[in-house]
DNA sequence: AATGAATGAGCGTTCATTCAT
DNA sequence: AATGAATGAACGCTCATTCAT
């Protein structure tokens, strides 16, 4: 069952550093595979095309990164403890790949689209948090999917600067910063 | 002086609509004349290439709007009182051309490696009103750079929940609340 | 309305030959184009894809064709008479055009299944004939389905043997021997 | 001196069964090894290429269906009744092996420019039985291609019209008045 | 100003075939 | 015998751009 060679981690990796890089549509099928040092043909043997090939990149790390939110959310206790654990998952996930977590924020505008309603999703996962700590009355009433919006954009530009170069120190040193920075806009 | 024709005008006002809905890259040239009702050769009276288009679109509006909110916000005094300022300037823009605002999010990936240190831009009035108000000890103190972050990052998200459908009222009637959990976020 | 230039037929021909010698499978754009002296994305302003070509080629000669040899039937009176002017206009159609009347037989393995029943067909017509023959009583009875299919055999083998060089003779020089050899079929 | 497996004529079988469905081109050696359920470089093992593949499919069954027919008619006397014995033969064949009928039909305009004045061919035995009778008096004189090719479109295109579903009944069924049409065209 | 035919380069993809395993 | 990853060449097609009219 084990693969007999890693070319497709290899596609993965280079794929997803040009699409970072250069964006899905200005990086080719040629570019990808020159970069691993195949030849055009042999990434369809891998991927049965360029769009299932940035699918596959979106969807799984999504999901991955969902149900890392979710466990590190559920060994937490308070809406306080629970949004602190996640925007530090969200910056450690960041330091530890920033091409990856680059390029889910860069295929929003794709791939985002062909996310299903089955499909596990970071933002459902801190839109519950939300909603339980409205619930507990820990949080401030209202739509939540507007108090959603606004703590995922404070740690999601945040990220963005860091990718271009206004941030110098790493997101994780940021981390709890952020996270205080939405008790505040969040806590009643 | 007058233009004989709005031509041009048309050609950006398609090529605007059709860039948010799929994308630049998954423009053609031939999608935005068809569009307009001219041929391919036509548009090159108007704009000397794809790219100068593009850019056209994204570089007038964001100095544009950088001047509004630079306006705005020297209309008013203290952080609290311009911070609100700027968030509604940032609402009723979206709610009164929603594709214009769209492309200048969407566009960040591509157009703005080509803003140039001399250009006005929403993001440093956002920056100076922040500074200024450190300096005036209204603001908590910290990397400013991350302080941008955060509030440019609840507004934007918020317009980006809002294009998903996610939202349903007008922007600019969450101004206010947006603005408040601004000032929670920030205010010392 | 007259057009510009001759490039839509010149790609007609060419194409037309192409798929005669080698096949439509076997013929590339790029054949096509470089018998015209064209580049390959000329060709699809005139012709949206390869398979409309093929088609465009078949289908109107198709018609064309099952036009002029209804015309020609209904110029003659009585089974023997509408059958020999039907093989003989046959056979001008070859000696006439080769390329054009092999590509019909060639293409039937892939173009014919497009034949939608509201087209004019030449094998409805030699069909009608045979109709209407037998209901005059001058055409032997049984499925008229198999004496068309056998008329039509002997014209287009002949034709096929003609292709292949085993006959030196112009087709129209055979055509009244065919048209004889039809009367003894079907003749009662 | 038994084959271990019967791969090769699952691959013929398959190949010959896409063919006819598809066309040569048109079929891959992917569809084929699909069909069969091995996979690509298997194939290789039986069949040096694809056209050797194509080329086997048909001279094999070329030649051995030139040497039924040529049996069938040393058991006959007089062209009556070998063109009869002959005609009812090409039905039994089709009758029998419709795909493999096909075959050799649709493949006339690839594989038979391989076919060498050496390999007994169906075509030639119908000739030879014509061009005696002719000797014998008994058939019309004249080109002798000419009548081969009338005699054997009445065949074919009746095989064709069953093939596109014109006709119902089995060509068996019709093989007498087949054959009783070919003598009223042949015979003096 | 506008047309529309044409260019030339590049795209994503498929294919028959090879070969180490 | 069979696998399946890889090759290398070609394919149909689209694109931004140019230019004679």
């Amino acid at each position: 069952m084990a693969p007999r060679t890693d070319t497709k981690e290899r596609i993965g990796r280079a794929a997803l550093a040009l699409f970072v890089e250069r964006g899905i549509a200005e990086t080719s099928i040629r570019d990808i595979t020159a970069a691993v040092g195949i030849t055009e043909g042999a990434l369809y043997r891998h991927y049965r095309s360029k769009e299932e090939l940035a699918w596959a990149l979106y969807g799984e790390s999504f999901e991955a990164f969902a149900d890392e939110l979710a466990r590190v959310r559920a060994g937490e206790t308070g809406f306080a403890a629970e949004i602190t654990a996640m925007v530090r998952t969200f910056c450690r996930f960041f330091d530890r790949d920033p091409d990856l977590f680059s390029y889910l924020l860069l295929a929003q505008h794709s791939e985002a689209k062909k996310v299903t309603s089955e499909m596990k999703s970071p933002v459902a996962v801190l839109r519950h948090c939300i909603i339980d700590g409205q619930g507990r009355g820990e949080v401030r009433p209202g739509d939540p999917e507007v108090m959603t919006a606004m703590l995922l954009g404070m740690v999601l530009q945040t990220a963005v600067s860091k990718i271009y170069g206004k941030i110098d120190s790493d997101l994780s040193a940021l981390a709890d910063e952020v996270a205080k920075a939405c008790v505040r806009v969040a806590a009643v």
